[in-house]
DNA sequence: CTGATTTGACCGAC
DNA sequence: GTCGGTCAAATCAG
């Protein structure tokens, strides 16, 4: 435990560092003769990531001492998403995610919870002179119910797919302002669309509102220093299994999954899902932002609470990211995914 | 008029 | 008994 402190705290301190470099060089570049739009909004990406990487890290710990875990294992490696869940206050104490993973915890795998339906959470903010709200994800959605949720400040919105009745189609997602900060809405999808509208809109549809929500993060990252302009866009993916889950807005490309067990992308601290901790959490997907992403793209992680299947996915995205689209898709271990497709 | 939203009631899980 | 999720009647908006 001491040495995972230790650990923690090395990372902590090499991300902050990193943050007060990244911070130093986007002071030059605004400051210099040679300032260039592309260069700052890189930075800014880094710098927001490190601060992120930062929080996660403070709040994994604030997670595990709220819950008294024992964490025996490497605990830095849950920080990004395990952390996220509890951090943001996105999601109350007693959300069903958080609460079936404490379950879990608490019972030692005597797990004899009831099978829940594969969800991803998906946390977007937008807030531009005053208009504010989660960026739109190219499905048609009603509101089918609102609820006020214990020790979360705002109530969360229930959604249904708008063909439930013409094509059956039972995703839904709820949407909650995020506590901490009232310009995060944190997204949950649950299902998957099987309606064809869907299906055949999502392609124009996001594409345009990929464009019109990066447009929009440009726009206001440019206009950071105003008080009134916010932009944070990251995400928690949470999954279960029992259904077919379709995540994606992308066309059916084949998506390259690579098994995390093997770690082959994770850097230390993306390598969350080897900790007992997480492999007894319900499975997680965590995105960072395509400003985090020195690639231009987001990196998903899923993770099976059951199967102990982990995923990660690559996927290029923005503020759009969270529309679903295209065919059901199983996620295997092994899928081919042509990046290359999404930048086209 | 039609479809979407609101909101109190209801239900099932814990 | 509590809480989250859903239903459905009432209401609103275009």
């Amino acid at each position: 435990m001491e040495k995972v402190k230790s650990m923690e705290k090395k990372k902590l301190i090499n991300e902050l560092t990193q943050g007060k470099e990244f911070v130093n060089q986007l002071k030059n570049q605004i400051i210099g003769p040679s300032a260039s739009p592309e260069e700052c909004d890189l930075l800014i990406g880094k710098v927001l990531s490190t601060l992120e990487k930062s929080l996660s890290i403070l709040n994994l710990k604030a997670l595990l001492l709220e819950g008294g875990i024992n964490n025996t294992n490497n605990s830095t490696s849950s920080c990004s998403s395990l952390s996220f869940l509890g951090s943001n206050n996105n999601i109350s104490p007693k959300s069903e995610v958080f609460d079936s993973s404490r379950d879990q915890l608490d019972k030692s795998m005597v797990s004899k919870k009831r099978k829940k339906t594969q969800q991803w959470i998906n946390q977007t903010s937008i807030s531009v002179n005053g208009l504010e709200g989660p960026c739109e994800d190219g499905f048609s959605w009603r509101k089918y119910g609102q609820k006020d949720i214990l020790g979360a400040n705002h109530p969360r919105a229930y959604y249904r797919c708008t063909h439930r009745n013409t094509q059956g189609c039972l995703a839904t997602k709820q949407v909650q302002k995020s506590d901490g900060n009232s310009t995060i809405f944190e997204v949950t999808y649950k299902g998957r669309h099987s309606c064809k509208v869907a299906q055949s809109e999502i392609f124009s549809l996001n594409n345009q509102k990929r464009q019109k929500c990066n447009k929009k993060q440009e726009m206001v990252i440019f206009n950071s220093a105003s008080p009134n302009h916010n932009v944070e866009n990251f995400n928690i993916i949470t999954a279960k299994e029992e259904e077919v889950f379709t995540p994606f807005p992308f066309p059916p490309a084949p998506l390259h999954i690579e098994n995390v067990e093997e770690n082959k992308f994770f850097p230390d601290s993306m390598a969350p899902f080897s900790s007992p901790i997480a492999s007894e959490l319900p499975l997680y997907l965590s995105l960072l932002t395509s400003q985090n992403d020195e690639f231009g793209m987001e990196h998903m992680i899923l993770q099976s609470s059951d199967s102990d299947l982990t995923e990660l996915i690559s996927t290029p995205t923005s503020m759009s990211n969270s529309s679903f689209g295209g065919e059901g898709m199983d996620y295997e271990h092994e899928i081919t995914f042509d990046i290359e497709e999404f930048f086209i």
